[in-house]
DNA sequence: TAGTTTTTATACCAAATGGTAAAAAATAAA
DNA sequence: TTTATTTTTTACCATTTGGTATAAAAACTA
C-alpha cells in the first residue's frame, strides 16, 4: 500500500465524529449551566457515552471547556473580519456584517452563550485571547470606520461604541433568546423571526449611520 | 406571638445592615461564578461572617439567589417604566430611557450580570416573572412606540426589536465590561467612559429613529 | 438582673463530582 | 490466527459543598 499511515481509517473517522458529538453536547451543557454548573456526567449522558469514556477523549473538564470556546472563536474569526466583508459602500459592508453576526447567533446560539458566560464571569480563560487577537482586529476595524467618517460617507459616530452596539444587538438574539421568546410570545425563535430581527437591526444601524443617504 | 416589637431597635437595624452586606457579597459571587459556581463559603467569606452565620440569615442558597435577583428586578422596575419616563417628545423620552438604563449598568453591574447569567441559562428561576410582569409592560411600551410611528413622530421602526436593541446596547456595558475594557485598553470603565458610551448609544438610537428631525 | 436574640464554633453528613487505575472488549495490523 | 492497539467498562476515591444539629458565648432588650 502506498500510504504508510492512512489518515482516514475507520477508527480515526469515528473518532472525529464522536469528538465533535461530544463537543456539541458540551456546548449545550456549558451554555445552559456555565462552567461550574456543567458536569462531566451530564455531558457524557447527552453524548450517549459513559463518563469514563468521555474522560478518555477529553481527559479533564478544563480542556473540554477550552476546546468548546476554541471552536466558537474559530467560527467568529473566520466570518467576522469587518475589513474583509465584501461590499464597496459602507452601507453594503455594514449590512453584510450585521447579517453575518445575526446568522452566527442563529446557527451557533450555544457557542454564543458559552462565550457570554465566560465574558460575564470576567473572561478568566479568554482574557489573553481578547488582548492578543480581538483587540488588534478591533483597532483596524475602528480605523476603517473612522476613514468613512473622514470621507463623509457616514454620520459622525463613535466607532468603538458602534461596534459594541452592533455586537450587543446581534448577540442578544442568541444569548437572551429566552427573554425574547417570552416577550414575542413564542416558544422558540424560528427562521422568520430571525429574518425580521435581521432586517430591524440592519435598518436600525444603517439609519443611525446615515449610510443610506450618502454616497 | 405577633411582632409588636419596635421597628428600629439597634438589633433590627444591624440586622438590615448585615443582610444587605450579605446580599451585595452574594451578588458579586453570583455575578462572577454563576449560581452553581458560587459557594456559600465564599459568600460568607466576602461578607466577613462565618458560613454558619450566613445560613442563619439566609437558610439556603436558592433563597439567597432569589433575593439577589429580586433586588435587581425591583430597581429595574422602579426606574424603567418606559411610559412613565418624563418627556413630552419621543426624543426626550428615548433619551431619558437610555440614560436610565446606562446608569443602571453603571451603578449595578453585578446585579445585571446575575440577571444575564440567569437569562442565558434559560431563566429557570425568572421565567414566570418575565411572563407575568415584564411582558405586559413590554406590550404597553411597544404600543406607545407604535402610536409615535402612526403619528409620524419617528421613523417606521420595528418596536419590539427596538427595545431588544436598546436593552442589549445598554446592558452590554455591565455584562460585557471585561471585553469592552480590553478593547478600549483600560483596566476598568470609569465615569467618563460611561458618559461617552451614553452619548454614543443615545445619539445612535435617536438618529436611527429619526426622532430629532421630526417635531 | 433576667430573658431574648444574635453570633460563633464544633462536629458532622450525604450527595455530587472530577478524576484515577486497571481490566475487559473490540478492532486493526502482522 | 496471533499480536498490538484502541476503545469501553467497572470499580473506586478524595474533595467539595450545601446543609443539619447543638452548645455556648456575646449582645441586646426589658
Amino acid at each position: 500500500m502506498i500510504e504508510k499511515k492512512p489518515k482516514y481509517t475507520k477508527q480515526s473517522v469515528n473518532r472525529k465524529i464522536l469528538e465533535s458529538r461530544i463537543l456539541r453536547s458540551a456546548e449545550i451543557v456549558f451554555a445552559s449551566k456555565g462552567f461550574s454548573g456543567a458536569s462531566m456526567e451530564r455531558i457524557a449522558e447527552i453524548s450517549k457515552i459513559s463518563k469514563q469514556n468521555l474522560i478518555y477523549y477529553f481527559p479533564n473538564k478544563d480542556l473540554l471547556y477550552r476546546k468548546v470556546l476554541e471552536e466558537i472563536l474559530d467560527i467568529w474569526i473566520e466570518k467576522l473580519s469587518f475589513l474583509e466583508n465584501h461590499g464597496d459602500t459602507p452601507e453594503e459592508v455594514i449590512r453584510s456584517y450585521v447579517r453575518e453576526k445575526m446568522q452566527i447567533s442563529r446557527l451557533y446560539p450555544n457557542g454564543s452563550k458559552v462565550f457570554a458566560h465566560e465574558i460575564i464571569s470576567g473572561a478568566p480563560v479568554l482574557k489573553d485571547y481578547l488582548i492578543s487577537h480581538l483587540k488588534p482586529q478591533f483597532d483596524r476595524d475602528v480605523a476603517l470606520v473612522n476613514s468613512w467618517i473622514n470621507k463623509g460617507l457616514i454620520e459622525k459616530t463613535d466607532p468603538e461604541h458602534l461596534f459594541f452596539t452592533i455586537w450587543a444587538a446581534t448577540q442578544t438574539y442568541a444569548d437572551f433568546s429566552t427573554q425574547i421568546e417570552v416577550l414575542l410570545g413564542k416558544s422558540d425563535l424560528t427562521e422568520p423571526d430571525f429574518e425580521r430581527a435581521e432586517k430591524a437591526v440592519t435598518d436600525f444601524v444603517v439609519r443611525a449611520l446615515g449610510a443610506h443617504n450618502k454616497k
